[in-house]
DNA sequence: AGATTACGTCAGCGTTGTTGACATTGCCAG
DNA sequence: CTGGCAATGTCAACAACGCTGACGTAATCT
């Protein structure tokens, strides 16, 4: 194994060129640099305010998904509940993010931006998405396409399925 | 802006579909869906060892660029030298890395792994790259195609130049 | 000889993740 | 109604890993 070309020899039957040892690493090392440069602008704007990604992430996911509970963000993020929680009581305390009740089952806290928190939302976002935006032209749509292929196929089964089921709510 | 057809109306000249709003958040989405994915098999790993993301992109970086210097390290992770310092000295204590004094420049440390971090080196990107492999094959070459020309497009200059120093290096 | 470079290290701090324990509230089944 | 469980919040402690600032040493360069 790992001999780059997938137990054939040079050149054998379908060449899976795409698969040697050399592909793989360059695939690797690009996600590394890649995410950095994803992360890079919300992180600058962040910094300003005093927030970290954390809290980025908490903000997207309560803007896709307004009057999500915290059980829900929590199976999301895949984090403890303390982490988040330290994280959403910041946001909630500077008027971000408001925690209604909920209304049939009142143990639950439906989590909503206010319109402070949209500005900051879109301010983020918009930052994040300029550079996709940028990336997706360059590159143009069938890469585009291969693109969100391979991520997918990168993800947990478990992370996949919250992965579309954030599209399905979107309608 | 951001009314995710480009400015241009519906349907209008080239219709950019794959640059509108929801293209792009989905973009966002599995970029941090998928970076979760891609990093689960190496902390696991490096969770039974004690060491972190950072002691594994140490190994990973000393592996591809033998005989690196601590400064150039510095340049492609991205931290400050007290940071990666922390980092290398516990790597160096457990015998995973070398430092040899540099011969023509006696100031600089030549960086190595050990057989023993090559052991380590081996585990985890073996684990990483069974993942990338498994992805690559169930999306096809095509799309590892599109998939490595978002990523570059997303880098940082800077970042893309240490990228491609990379494959430079590996002759 | 003085400036600069490469490296190491001490100290302190912030974010964000963890585990463990515990309290409150509210839903629900028996 | 009551006991069990679920949803949430919170305290405490800890670790990983970023950061800034300040020094110190050795070696190289000008």
């Amino acid at each position: 194994m790992a001999d780059g070309k997938g137990g054939l020899g040079p050149r054998g039957g379908e060449t899976l060129l795409f698969l040697t040892d050399d592909q793989l690493r360059k695939g690797i090392e690009a996600m590394f640099f890649a995410y950095r440069g994803f992360t890079a602008d919300p992180d600058r704007i962040l910094d300003e305010y005093g927030y970290g990604r954390a809290h980025h992430r908490a903000i997207h996911f309560i803007n896709r998904s307004p009057g999500t509970t915290v059980t829900n963000l929590l199976s999301i993020l895949g984090v403890t509940k303390q982490s988040l929680n330290r994280v959403l009581r910041r946001l909630i305390e500077d008027g971000l993010v408001e925690a209604r009740v909920g209304a049939s089952d009142r143990r639950e806290r439906n989590l909503h931006l206010t319109d402070e928190g949209q500005v900051l939302e879109r301010e983020l976002s918009e930052a994040q998405s300029d550079r996709m935006r940028r990336a997706f032209r360059a590159a143009g749509p069938e890469a585009v396409v291969g693109f969100r292929a391979v991520l997918e196929e990168m993800m947990d089964p478990e992370q996949r399925r919250q992965y579309h089921r954030l599209s399905e709510a979107g309608r």
